[in-house]
DNA sequence: GTCCAGGTAGATC
DNA sequence: GATCTACATGGA
């Protein structure tokens, strides 16, 4: 069913489980489900599924599925890829203002195996589309349930999520079904709009942050912290700076911004952190909630 | 029972 | 423009 388990070549730096589930369950993605007998995490991105976990030894390793199955697990590869090991964020992390900034280097030293997830620009869309005043644990229940509906098989009960195309067909009751509230008339209003723009996301991706954000706010549901949040987990542009509710009190309390409104809050963070405000964001958001 | 959750859109001033 | 509120659901 599934390869041995073996160490990932991405750190020479001992991992603890804490950094794993902060890095797969911190609430950049919603798609791995953690299997208390193993302690491990199993999921994955568009068709492919994994399984990480930390040795004893504090080894990142991987497991993959095998047999007729080879073909759902992603190249070593491509995995490390996904959870953000490049040296790009490594450069992007070492230009972060930490040097003058005690705050944020406490994030980072609390949390220093974190990184961007770099998943599918339709997967983070629709993850976010969910996430609108919903705990973490109900959007991993939320997308669970549209998966499991509405998407493509894979395997050991897990499905893909469902592409843009099968949503734009769903009967809003149906969507409804899943448990994901209001958010449903979001999701089938942005599945229309991407059937009647087919080639609307793969656009956004080679547009500057500011032209691909002011494309992303055209589709209903998307404001500026959603359109924010696929800008960087999905199509990595790096210098968005998404403020929910986390940040917002993060920048309150940490940072002295009291009383200012969201958008000065958005230039804020990505003026003080610069090219990299979105990794910036991450760990500010880890911190914050560790200390809650 | 009440309050809140990785917000957004529409109404109202 | 800036502020106020409805929107579904589940957990604390």
């Amino acid at each position: 069913m599934w390869t041995a388990w073996k160490p990932l070549p991405i750190s020479n730096q001992p991992w603890r489980f804490f950094d794993l589930k902060e890095l797969l369950q911190g609430g950049q993605s919603f798609r791995w489900i953690f299997e208390p007998a193993t302690k491990a995490f199993t999921g994955g991105w568009a068709g492919f599924l994994s399984r990480l976990r930390v040795s004893p030894e504090g080894s990142l390793e991987a497991s993959f599925p095998r047999g007729g199955k080879a073909h759902l697990a992603p190249t070593e590869r491509a995995l490390i890829q996904y959870l953000g090991y490049s040296e790009e964020q490594t450069e992007l992390l070492e230009n972060l203002p930490w040097r003058s900034d005690p705050i944020l280097r406490e994030a980072i030293e609390q949390f220093p195996r974190l990184r961007i997830l770099q998943q599918p620009p339709e997967e983070a869309l629709l993850s976010f589309l969910c996430s609108a005043t919903k705990q973490i644990p109900q959007i991993q229940q939320g997308l669970w349930q549209l998966a499991q509906r509405f998407g493509q098989p894979l395997a050991d009960g897990w499905n893909q999520l469902p592409r843009w195309e099968v949503l734009a067909g769903i009967p809003l009751p149906d969507l409804r079904d899943t448990g994901i509230g209001f958010r449903a008339r979001h999701i089938a209003g942005t599945a229309d709009f991407l059937k009647e723009n087919p080639a609307y996301l793969s656009a956004i991706a080679s547009l500057p942050y500011p032209e691909a954000r002011t494309a992303l706010l055209k589709l209903p549901g998307v404001g500026t912290k959603v359109a924010d949040c696929t800008l960087l987990f999905g199509f990595q542009k790096w210098e968005a700076f998404p403020v929910d509710t986390w940040i917002a009190k993060t920048l309150q309390r940490l940072y002295g911004l009291h009383d200012w409104k969201l958008g000065q809050l958005e230039t804020f963070g990505r003026v003080h952190f610069g090219s990299g405000a979105g990794l910036a964001q991450q760990f500010l958001f880890a911190r914050m909630r560790q200390l809650s």
